[in-house]
DNA sequence: AAAATTTATTATGCGTGCATAATAAATCTT
DNA sequence: AAGATTTATTATGCACGCATAATAAATTTT
């Protein structure tokens, strides 16, 4: 038997009462948290690439396919031709995705800031530098 | 604009980076992580009542019921009628789901190894409180 | 004992990510 | 320019968590 919290499960707890958090919050203004996630990666003055948006967010192109479906459906975004790069699109932001992508901003920076303030900063960069870490030895399978 | 990666993505990108790896090795014997998961919560010797379950994986007890019925379907387990409650039931380990067990307690115990290996127990323990800050913080919806 | 309440479980639907396969459009070869 | 290859996007299905509502069974109240 394990007997403490093993430090994979206590991550796995803590990615989930963030996402759960996050979603009440975007639920409030009709949002949900993978749509937040994706509107702060959009430049609101000149729109960002979406073959760029997949890798800031640190996920595959094809898991954000039916987030940005969603998006334009919502009145959030909308696309526009790359004329340097056919296959490639332009995604901007609508006025209406300009004010979401604002509630989304307040959001991350209010809970980061409460972060900041509860846990201190010094231990929150080992925090961050340890995640860092953990995140190069698992997605370089250094594991198993 | 938001220039460094925060916090919450940070730990978002970690979660989903351990689940892959999870899903992965739990895969090659036709596991999956959850299911891995669940494994390692139910005691081989006598049994675990059902309603113990969710809170030691700090989930809720409506997202164990569709794991647990597939747990059932693969053969890994099968329910027994508590004479105390009939209304709960102690969910017992198939010898499959031993064995299968076995499997999921080696992966978490090697990943959890190498962890300490690679990033010392201090360093670790200090993410580890922190995690559980930033939980506490966030369960207690001290943020919003 | 019958009715009301509490508690455990299941059903259903949604959001979100992954993987694989299929499309579509551009680029490169010849 | 026609065909082959690369690259971006979408389609589909699976896993997994949540929420809400519906069931079912026990416990408590009367």
């Amino acid at each position: 038997m394990i007997k403490e919290k093993t430090t994979d499960q206590l991550i796995k707890e803590l990615w989930m009462a963030i996402a759960k958090l996050y979603n009440e919050e975007a639920s409030k203004y009709g949002g949900t948290m993978a749509i937040g996630y994706v509107l702060l990666k959009i430049d609101p003055q000149v729109g960002t690439p979406s073959t760029a948006l997949a890798p800031m967010l640190g996920m595959e192109a094809t898991s954000l396919s039916r987030t940005l479906k969603k998006m334009e459906e919502k009145g959030l975004i909308f696309r526009e031709k790359n004329p340097y790069d056919g296959r490639s699109v332009l995604i901007k932001l609508t006025e209406y995705g300009c004010q979401m992508r604002e509630k989304s901003k307040e959001v991350v920076l209010k809970f980061n800031e409460v972060l900041n303030e509860r846990i201190g900063e010094e231990k929150l960069e080992i925090f961050r530098s340890v995640s860092n870490d953990i995140l190069k030895i698992v997605n370089n399978r250094e594991v198993f």
